[in-house]
DNA sequence: ACCTGAACACCGTTCAAGT
DNA sequence: ACCTGAACACCGTTCAAGT
């Protein structure tokens, strides 16, 4: 057939077939060539709309970044700084938490995915407005980060397995009594990030309020 | 020549390969016909002592974790909770930073590697010998690795690339002025850690403070 | 410009065969 | 028990050839 009167490929349909593929059946199963069978194409056609599988990879993560609700930013929105990072920390976690296969991708970094820096930009306008010194604002944004990528990424239950039968008490003497695992399940996930998302925020409140006083 | 009088090869040495093998070239480079030609020996060889190339890599992985010093957790070492926490803190992300290739496995979770639990372990005993109720301890360990890893893993700077051109001002209005990049280079990493972590401690040690006075 | 098949240099893993 | 070579079913990527 070589070359169709209109073309079979686009940048966006392999992003959204290739992010299905990872939600469905994790980053493993996204090759090139089975990303082209499931386009209905052959594998090297890939290669004239992105330059490397990479590229696409990066993409995927990059449509979950635009997914991030960026609103409590905006110069008119009423919301002051903390309850402004504190809504877009859940937001930011739900996309990611949404998307669990595509986050190792996505915590290498803004790197050039465009969604990524706007979200940069907009954490970093908001707090420079709320009276943050630059390069104050700047670790705020980065350490907000570190946080909630690290807290979709290293899910703490996940990371347990599930037979009791592997943690031996002789060897781990108080996870016995810690009631991890399926105790509570899920829910220990969420209650470490909102504690931590607390605790975050009332000590960067601390900072704040020393920096204003001075 | 197949069986030899004595193993060519062994748990141990084929992780401590794999770990340089690592460091130095990054995760792609360690694949099972490389690695073992590293050692000396055919790749299928691997198969005796592991299950599979990801047990390896999750050994690697441990072999890091075992490296963080949990010292500060001792029921006789004098540090109260917030200094230990601090102190493994740094311990640890320094732990991770220097072998920056193997973070996103580790990231994982602790899974079944040993020397992950052991420090899950640690962390939660201190904690409630702190005081913290077991539940809160809990949340303490698993929230203290979000941002520790977090950090790691997303540095914020590396996530940027090196060229200014890539940042039209026109997209990301603010972040012309962040002097993000070059300017302060990884030391915005250094700094965002360290507030990060005070923010972190101070904010819990409000909560710990109300724990204590009920 | 955009797709194809063929080809190159790899993969992880299994397995029978050797000692 | 522990290594080998051969084999299977894959990879990512390049490239000449087609329209």
């Amino acid at each position: 057939m070589a070359r169709p009167r209109k073309p079979l490929l686009s940048r966006q349909l392999i992003v959204e077939t290739a992010s299905a593929l990872v939600d469905a059946e994790g980053l493993d199963a996204v090759s090139t060539r089975r990303l082209a069978a499931e386009l209905g194409v052959s594998g090297p056609s890939l290669y004239n709309h992105f330059r490397n599988k990479d590229e696409i990879l990066d993409a995927v993560a990059d449509a979950i970044s635009a997914q991030v609700d960026l609103s409590m930013f905006d110069e008119d929105d009423g919301r002051d700084w903390r309850t402004a990072l504190h809504d877009w920390a859940v937001s930011y976690r739900a996309a990611l938490l949404a998307h669990p296969h595509t986050v190792p991708v996505l915590a290498r970094g803004p790197g050039r995915r465009p969604a990524g820096l706007r979200l940069a930009d907009a954490v970093f306008g908001a707090m420079v407005r709320a009276g943050w010194p630059p390069a104050q604002a700047t670790r705020v944004g980065a350490l907000m980060r570190y946080f909630i990528t690290g807290s979709a990424l290293g899910s703490f239950t996940a990371g347990f397995v599930g037979d009791a039968a592997a943690y031996d008490p002789a060897d781990y003497p108080h996870l016995g009594q810690a009631h991890l695992l399926a105790d509570r399940g899920e829910g220990i996930d969420e209650d470490a990030f909102e504690t931590g998302l607390r605790a975050l925020l009332d000590g960067l409140e601390l900072q704040h309020r020393a920096l204003i006083r001075s």
